[in-house]
DNA sequence: GTACTTCTTGGAGTTAACTCCAAGTCAAGC
DNA sequence: GCTTGACTTGGAGTTAACTCCAAGAAGTAC
């Protein structure tokens, strides 16, 4: 698969593709004799996993760390576990607070619609 | 209360409380008769409701819509409405994003713990 | 009344994460 | 064998959201 087509695919322009790969979020990609990026199933599946991680806000510089213990081989294993229970902290803690601005933002709104409401009662009264 | 009791109530640097001000993401403080800020309640409620939206990720643009249009007065309560709605299915899409990331973290870091421990035991046996 | 500290403003600088561009290469169509 | 179009690279430019800075004023300690 061409550049075009995995732009496609995964919905991010060639440029953050290349991108990705020039400051190694992504391992090196594949290429042509003639040098042409030529994605296989594995690059993909990268590509997939790093365009989900950075889509929840993953920083680019921790996702860069995980891809280069994932090539220094067997030995990172658990480091890049520990990487990621970190990062799953991070991440709940996160929709934690989510989740109390969600509230918050259902009180707002439901308390707009009353006074909404009212005002209309009234003017029609 | 003054710029810097502001500052670390809200554990937003000054030049940060200040630059909110000058955008318009909240309104404009109170200030002493010599030019100082100094912060009513009602601007302490703007702050923190402001740090609260801003820290999962509402935009700075979108806020400055919401102060502007509370600042217009009661004409503006349907669409502060409409604006906190859309916040809140993006608020809810991102979060949905999330726990679906949080799951494949589980399982992937689930999948680490497993290998891990089964490396342990082929080394000791 | 002068030294010190804390504030003021407008504007420049920084950071993360892309996004765009210029110059060049290569395969395909005619 | 020349044009066209999709690709390559390294590097510059952009955007959002701060963060820092210089010059100056104002209250406070002595």
């Amino acid at each position: 698969m061409f550049i075009a087509e995995a732009s496609e695919k995964f919905d991010l322009s060639q440029d953050t593709l290349r991108y990705y790969e020039r400051i190694g979020l992504i391992p090196r990609v594949n290429r042509t004799k003639s040098g042409i990026r030529d994605y296989t199933e594995e690059d993909c599946r990268w590509v997939e996993f790093i365009k989900c991680m950075r889509g929840v806000g993953l920083p680019v510089e921790v996702l860069i760390e995980y891809v280069g213990l994932f090539q220094q081989g067997d030995e990172t294993k658990g480091a890049r576990k520990d990487l990621l229970v970190e990062q799953r902290k991070e991440l709940r803690s996160r929709m934690e607070d989510m989740k109390n601005v969600l509230e918050r933002l259902d009180d707002k709104i439901t308390r707009y619609e009353m006074t909404i409401a009212e005002r209309e009662k009234t003017l029609h009264r």
